[in-house]
DNA sequence: ACCTGAACACCGTTCAAGT
DNA sequence: ACCTGAACACCGTTCAAGT
């Protein structure tokens, strides 16, 4: 019998609640299962969270900071060159961390309450493609980044959920298909 | 008390379950709810659906089936105007149909077992885009439907989830704004 | 401070039964 | 043919109680 003093099971019930995600999808999820799965009663979660949207939300926000720091990592080079990464290193981690960004964009995001932290999380991806595309753009960079965003963010889903393969383009090759498709975004602008 | 024999309970479900998503989400659909709302026992709905899964299928095919027929009737023009036009009529779709629209891509599309006829419906939707992709353009047709598609996906969920509204476009020019982006992206192909 | 157990209202689904 | 009512296992959440 572990015990999850000193804040451990609010991580054992976060890396649960990931699992969960992948397993069923975000709507699978369950406080109960989560629960168990740390070896805890089910209504030991509320000692760490208020609610389940407030366990989902704190999933959701890891998973903004871990996209962050992707971001972070991969913006070198041009604007051109910094934007088309910004959206590849996007889907690519929509495929490959899929548990996270199905709870970051499925169904709980924007109607539930959700926490300011989560918030300024979410707001710091989208500034980190709005500040580069301020650098470089003029006409209208709200206007272009939404674009942007809405490639990369309409890729992703699709890919997320298997929609892209009937298309010819493997979830391997998804994130390469991001970069090829925004630099052409980008060079339709005049 | 109305009586919903002769297939009118099938219609008045469909009509609660767009109600209810309109009003609480795609995960706020309940089966005993929109019994309810139908005027019927909880059960009754298991004589027209085999399940709640097939109830949301039903109505996801009914959206299809309406953006099909909408996207038909703006299909004019040149191929970049048709293929900007799709896209266009998609996000609108999504904004003045959002109850439909959440429905179709909220989470019970892909992972649950969806009807063929759905699935059907779907096709189509997209075949409309691919087949006039492959009158004018050459290079990989699926590629491009691709890209076009996820700008179009991607800014129409972005729109309804209403995060688009605090980058200065307004739900009413969404529409217009995947116009201009699809032409730009076109445009940038070479 | 942290966790348990019983309880409540809700949900999807099954099944026997009613007309 | 179409619908009802009771029942089952599950869920989120509250609350008193345990250590």
């Amino acid at each position: 019998m572990k015990r999850y003093h000193h804040g451990d099971l609010r991580r054992a019930l976060l890396d649960a609640t990931l699992a969960l995600a992948e397993e069923h999808g975000a709507a699978g999820v369950t406080l109960r299962q989560a629960a168990e799965r740390a070896g805890v009663s089910q209504t030991a979660p509320y000692r760490h969270f208020a609610d389940k949207t407030a366990m989902l939300a704190a999933a959701s926000e890891e998973g903004f900071r871990l996209l962050y720091a992707r971001m972070l990592a991969v913006s070198q080079g041009g604007a051109v060159q910094q934007v088309a990464a910004w959206a590849a290193c996007y889907v690519e981690f929509a495929v490959t961390h899929t548990a996270h960004f199905r709870l970051m964009f499925g169904q709980g995001s924007a109607q539930k309450s959700t926490s300011v932290s989560l918030q300024a999380a979410a707001r710091d991806t989208f500034q980190l493609l709005l500040q580069t595309v301020k650098k470089r753009f003029k006409a209208d960079p709200h206007r272009l980044a939404l674009e942007v965003w809405s490639l990369a963010h309409g890729m992703a889903v699709l890919a997320v959920d298997g929609q892209t393969r009937f298309l010819g383009q493997p979830p391997a090759k998804i994130a390469e298909a991001a970069r090829v498709a925004v630099a052409a975004l980008l060079a339709g602008q005049r």
